[in-house]
DNA sequence: TTAAAACGTGGGGTGCACAACATAGTCAAG
DNA sequence: CTTGACTATGTTGTGCACCCCACGTTTTAA
């Protein structure tokens, strides 16, 4: 049973994002000491954690994570990463554009205010 | 004197962005209706709104939006800018790896259910 | 005149980070 | 064994940069 700090430093999560995903029930405690409310993680909150630690990295909303660890099966999170993989590019490509943008707009800011 | 959906329109910006912009002040309607609180804008407006619509879409926070539109020289808008655009790329590259994840994460999965 | 469309304000939602304040736990000194 | 100090944890509230919904009022078109 690892207490809040020591589970943080463990999974890569701060301590706000699990306290806010034991709020959201997406990872729950193991065991809530009831005098003080102190949260206790195990083993089992270790996996699912790491789990939600990539999730978390892929872009899922909470809504997703919370259809996904729903389904203990998981046969939806498949799909949901292909998906993300194809929104990923998306933004890459939107960043790209993004860069061009800047570079053009430094250029007409040199010689004159206009831009566009 | 444009009023606030038609000025949305031509600038791009959403009319809850142009109220939220008003509201920070760094974007505020040329005149405002005294009986029934209309914002409406002017071609003045018109050019400040095409620039924040750009830097919105670089990435440029509303502090940062505040400071480029305080000095009016735009002196610091260079420097941003080419802040901004490290970011992007430091951003690209943090993107691609988060696909290479999905894909380990995919193949992973197939296999059996442990991955890292 | 009347109904539809547009505008305003206010409040909730997003996914945490961060700071404030109150309790609790821990460890050593008295 | 108690006291003090330091650390850890809890809860609550604020901030970010908008989006969206609800409700009330005003404008506009028919």
């Amino acid at each position: 049973m690892y207490k809040i700090s020591e589970f943080a430093e463990i999974t890569g999560l701060s301590k706000e994002t699990l306290r806010y995903y034991a709020e959201v029930k997406i990872l729950e405690p193991a065991y809530i000491a009831p005098h003080n409310n102190y949260r206790y993680y195990d083993d089992g909150s270790y996996f699912l954690a790491i789990l939600l630690g990539k999730l978390r990295r892929f872009g899922f909303t909470i809504q997703e994570m919370i259809s996904v660890m729903e389904d203990e099966s998981f046969s939806h999170l498949e799909d949901l990463l292909l998906q993300k993989k194809e929104k990923i590019q998306l933004q890459m490509e939107d960043l790209r554009q993004q860069t061009e943008e800047i570079d053009e707009f430094l250029k007409s800011g040199k010689e004159d205010v206009n831009d566009d």
